[in-house]
DNA sequence: GTCTATAGTCGGATAGAC
DNA sequence: GTCTATCCGACTATAGAC
């Protein structure tokens, strides 16, 4: 029935998905998706209305594959903090499983992600696709690093869970947006499995370190 | 004599950079940046040749204040490790300065730090001005950081002390890429003083404890 | 639903007066 | 050096045939 339909609909979503991640909504053309796409021009405002409805389009797209793939570890993470259990070693855990898998899906994972440009595109650069951001994934993950955090390190000040969330995120996605520099300055060709595997490794000794709870945290106190 | 001249140019120069951090190469046009500066549209491929001429020219500036702020500190390290001596505590100490001051840097000061949007727009999306990016500050940032690294930990490996140099610089960048979804999770108006201390403070803390040479660094195998 | 042709707009660059 | 006026190309979106 509408399978042509969908198909063709399918396409420019990833057509676009790929050129709005590498080269931004206006350094994207509706001519170069529609190519890429391999259907006329005419389709993107046919089935999205404008530039502008693709563009949304991908992005509540992505975030839905994005949630998929880590609902997982998430899930299993919420279903933990919510029975109230609180044991320190448990809820690391459950952190470095989930910050291992975010950084398989930022760098092993070439093709499936340009999700993370469209991210930090419109981190750098808020548009309407912001809020399906936010909402869709961003909150959910950050809610979830920062409850286990807090049950890691008993810390219970909601801003200073929550930065240390971001200490963590800012990490795993320094790899992946920083790929093209990470290659350059070490003379690589992407990051190999091997590389990869080093980064998590790397990444989970290092908040394995930071957050033991079995070492005084010295945590902060700033004039609220 | 040429103060007329200095003028618009750099007039042209500093509404070049806010409107590149900002919108993006794509994103910015010749007529916004004119008009931010006051002067003529005709005025940018007069002095700069092009478009592109001036998103250079913004480059070759902002590089130079970059390496400028951060010299002191760049300097200081380096004179450490060039005189051999290794001592980790030491090493740390430098280290720690540094970051500090990054963190400054990116957090503290909002109307001096377009640069950092500049450097992750040309990470998503390299140009001729990654180059200039990359010889004038990259390259010397992480080179010193990863040096003091592995004096710290006493790990040798150059791609790893690059990858934990890697890991540090993102966790700073995070604070300022991120500051829109940030200020919006939490609810503030942008960083305080107060945050920025305690962002600060937190990151400090975190490296102390991840990198503290009195630890067995669990350093990391993978098949090379 | 998919195509061609084209309208309408805008942006970068130039010509040339002052 | 700075301005106005303008050209030209490229882009998004639409009209309308098939």
């Amino acid at each position: 029935m509408k399978d042509k339909k969908e198909t063709t609909k399918e396409k420019l979503i990833k057509a676009g998905t790929e050129a709005f991640a590498a080269n931004g909504f206006e350094g994207t053309t509706t001519r170069s998706v529609a190519e890429k796409a391999g259907c006329n021009l005419a389709a993107i405002p046919y089935y999205f209305g404008s530039k502008k409805g693709l563009y949304l389009a991908v992005f509540e797209r992505f975030t839905d594959l994005h949630s998929q793939y880590l609902n997982h570890n998430l899930e299993a993470a919420r279903a933990f903090l919510e029975k109230g259990d609180r044991d320190p070693e448990t809820a690391l855990g459950y952190l470095k499983q989930l910050i291992g898998a975010m950084v398989e899906f930022s760098c092993s994972r070439p093709p499936n992600a340009p999700h993370h440009q469209l991210i930090i595109r419109e981190q750098l650069n808020p548009s309407s696709a912001f809020d399906i951001l936010y909402k869709k994934v961003i909150r959910r993950e950050l809610d979830v690093i920062s409850r286990l955090i807090a049950a890691i390190t008993g810390e219970n000040d909601h801003r200073t869970t929550t930065f240390k969330a971001f200490i963590l995120l800012g990490q795993v996605m320094t790899f992946h947006h920083g790929r093209q520099l990470i290659v350059r300055h070490l003379g690589l060709h992407g990051y190999s499995d091997a590389e990869t595997g080093e980064i998590r490794q790397l990444i989970i000794a290092w908040i394995d370190k930071a957050l033991k709870p079995d070492q005084t945290d010295s945590t902060v106190r700033t004039q609220s």
